[in-house]
RNA sequence: GCCCUCGUAGCUCAAUUGGUGGAGCAGGCGAUUUGUAAUCGCCAGGUUACCCGUUCAAAUCGGGUCGGGGGCUCCA
């Protein structure tokens, strides 16, 4: 045993130590830029404090402010620093969980009184006392049962349930002050290292997320490695307040939720224009890969309900009813009804894939707490489709899904990921069947070479699953697009179809949506274009602003040319200056405005201003008609 | 559903310590006849979400109901 040890680096490089170096030594002895930059190291398997003592030969590799890893030490030890405020100003505090998230960090706490917004400034001020403390984070390791007794006579008796879990004999727990939490590490070296953060809001969580068990206050917070970059992000998340669906939906007209009717939206005409456009789109699409269009009752009888499953896996979100002395259900899903028209007559081999689409009105009742504009209602329409298939269709058939959702996000310019989801623990079905289709979902995607996660537990209660989910511009993700893989259905209803050899065989079907929701893709439109659509979807695309009374008659004639060839033009002939009428159509996003005075009349021409480029100077009417309607057809 | 928070005119917001609810925009009427983001004047508009209480007196304080917002849980 000599007293050297060899640490080899990212790079490839290796270099000899005295034994019992501390990792904070080593990146001062590769530069004083790496010794000022690093917050924590790899050290084999491991991640490690900067006072990490090495003792054996080891790959060593300096954990940064620039990396992702680095930014989640650090947002997780400003938790531990909001802990500490916490417990200074409310000392019979009890400690939940304290993570490091996107963005930022949150902590759970459970204390006698609630938390209000005024309390954060002071939490805030206190937080701020202990970075100026410049108080080291100590790593100290214990015994579990030394642990235990630790946080049994401090009444932490979260931290008591957290430890009982933990595997092994000893455990770490962190101390920077007169503050000591359980915590697997690492962390950063001081306090003083923390430069940004603010605490955001108070909400209440579950403890371990089971509605079960006490409700907590979690403190949420944003933190990043610099001022200039928090700043930047609450300036975004200002932007994106501006484009918040709830919001512009009420200044463009768009839609409504009442008191009456909370989860159910109202459509108004300028929003039915947006959402016929959007079905007018995927009627076409469907049209074109060999769909048909159906449309099954939103009320059926509870027995119905009962065969598929439904009753038993899905029961807590359906509304009921009682029609002439028999029980009925509100539909949540299509399928139980596509199943009645499947079986209306026979099928042969020759029939499939049979592919059937329906915008179908589901009810589900949703917790009136997860309410949220269009985005999470309790009355949606699916762009549902359900496509019965023999198994050796089962590959091409999701793959043509993949396709046509790919095709219409993006004419949208949506990015999104994909994620498959299997077994859930109430599903229906042998683990076998499961396996099957899972593996057929999976080779598709891999066929398709598409990147996926996985959601191990998160299919549907009758078959695997694989999610769409859109980007918005919140950086939120939205699940959109579905395509479920089910053996179940089709056996739970009996359905059949006759094959070559003249017998009875069972066949295979998908349940699949594109914009999962119409009235969700609304609401991620709204919030992805900020209100200003594009031309084709505009609820009105052209607005005619006269100047003064003389120029009416020919503003009219442009008006109904841009009419007679199906553009949406309105007309603005109101006793009003110039500048106040752009700004009223400016403001309700028009794409364009067509100013109509002396100049025009005489020319036959229009002078166009484009709601996003400015005045585009004047051309001929017609010019204009085909430069609207060429956007329109292309989808711009 | 649970925790916190909020609810004033169609919309966005005011209203000292509990002391007779105001403004801008939108709307109606009138004047103005207008060239690229707001012309002027007048008028009308509210059982302060709803119910119960405390008080001489409640938008304001307390309790409840309904609804909104931020989360948790759940999900298209």
């Amino acid at each position: 045993m000599t007293d050297q040890i060899r640490i080899s680096f990212p790079d490839g490089s290796s270099r000899e130590f005295p034994r019992g170096i501390t990792v904070a030594e080593v990146a001062a002895a590769i530069g004083p830029r790496l010794a000022k930059a690093a917050v924590a190291a790899t050290v084999g398997e491991g991640r490690v404090d900067l006072g990490y003592r090495i003792e054996a030969d080891a790959p060593v590799s300096m954990i940064t402010l620039d990396s992702p890893e680095g930014v989640e030490i650090y947002r997780h030890s400003i938790s531990h620093v909001m802990a500490q405020a916490v417990k200074r100003l409310f000392p019979e505090v009890k400690f939940a969980i304290g993570p490091a998230i996107e963005n930022g960090f949150y902590y759970d706490f459970d204390l006698p009184v609630p938390l209000a917004p005024g309390d954060l400034p002071r939490i805030e001020a206190e937080m701020a006392r202990i970075v100026k403390e410049a108080l080291p984070f100590k790593r100290l390791e214990m015994k579990k049962e030394e642990a235990l007794k630790f946080f049994r006579e401090a009444g932490q008796k979260y931290k008591v349930e957290l430890i009982e879990a933990l595997p092994g004999e000893k455990v770490s727990l962190y101390q920077q002050g007169d503050f000591i939490d359980l915590c697997l590490g690492p962390h950063l070296p001081s306090t003083d290292r923390i430069k940004a953060f603010k605490l955001q809001s108070i909400a209440g969580a579950y403890w371990r997320g089971d509605s079960q068990r006490e409700m907590l206050q979690r403190i949420y917070g944003v933190a990043f490695p610099t001022q200039a970059e928090l700043d930047n992000y609450l300036h975004m998340l200002e932007e994106a307040a501006k484009r918040d669906h709830r919001k512009l939906g009420k200044e463009l007209d768009l839609f409504s939720l009442m008191d009456e009717g909370p989860g159910f939206p109202f459509f108004h005409p300028k929003g039915m224009i947006l959402r016929n456009t959007l079905e007018d789109f995927w009627r076409e699409e469907h049209r074109k890969r060999g769909y048909q269009e159906v449309k099954t009752p939103i009320i059926l009888n509870e027995k119905l309900w009962r065969q598929s499953g439904h009753w038993d896996h899905y029961k807590e979100n359906m509304y009921f009813t009682r029609i002439d002395d028999e029980d009925y259900a509100v539909k949540p899903m299509n399928c139980p009804g596509g199943m009645l028209l499947y079986k209306r007559e026979i099928h042969s081999y020759r029939d499939l894939p049979l592919r059937v689409a329906e915008l179908g009105l589901v009810h589900r009742h949703e917790l009136s707490g997860a309410l949220h504009g269009l985005m999470r209602v309790r009355c949606f329409t699916q762009d549902d489709a359900h496509i019965f298939m023999l198994p050796s269709q089962i590959r091409s058939e999701i793959e043509g899904v993949i396709d046509l959702a790919d095709h219409i996000y993006r004419v949208f310019g949506f990015e999104y990921h994909v994620e498959l989801s299997t077994k859930p623990e109430n599903a229906m079905g042998s683990d076998e069947i499961w396996e099957k289709a899972t593996a057929s979902l999976q080779e598709a995607l891999e066929g398709k070479k598409m990147d996926y996660r996985v959601n191990e537990g998160d299919g549907a209660f009758y078959g695997p699953k694989i999610d769409f989910h859109l980007r918005d511009c919140l950086g939120r993700t939205w699940q959109c697009g579905t395509i479920q893989l089910d053996f179940l259905m089709p056996e739970r209803f009996d359905l059949t179809y006759v094959g070559e050899d003249g017998e009875k065989h069972r066949p295979v079907m998908l349940h699949r949506t594109i914009f999962g929701s119409m009235e969700r893709f609304i609401g991620i439109l709204i919030e992805h274009y900020a209100g200003a659509f594009p031309t084709w979807l505009s609820p009105v695309q052209v607005k005619v602003i006269s100047v003064g009374e003389a120029h009416l008659p020919y503003a009219r004639e442009v008006q109904k040319l841009l009419d007679d060839h199906r553009v949406r033009v309105e007309r603005d002939e109101r006793n009003e200056k110039l500048g106040y009428k752009i700004r009223e159509a400016q403001m309700a996003r028009i794409p364009y405005m067509l100013v109509i005075g002396d100049k025009e009349v005489e020319t036959a021409s229009v002078a166009v201003r484009s709601r996003d480029r400015g005045d585009l100077g004047t051309m001929p009417a017609v010019d204009f008609l085909n430069k609207v309607t060429g956007e329109i057809a292309g989808k711009k």
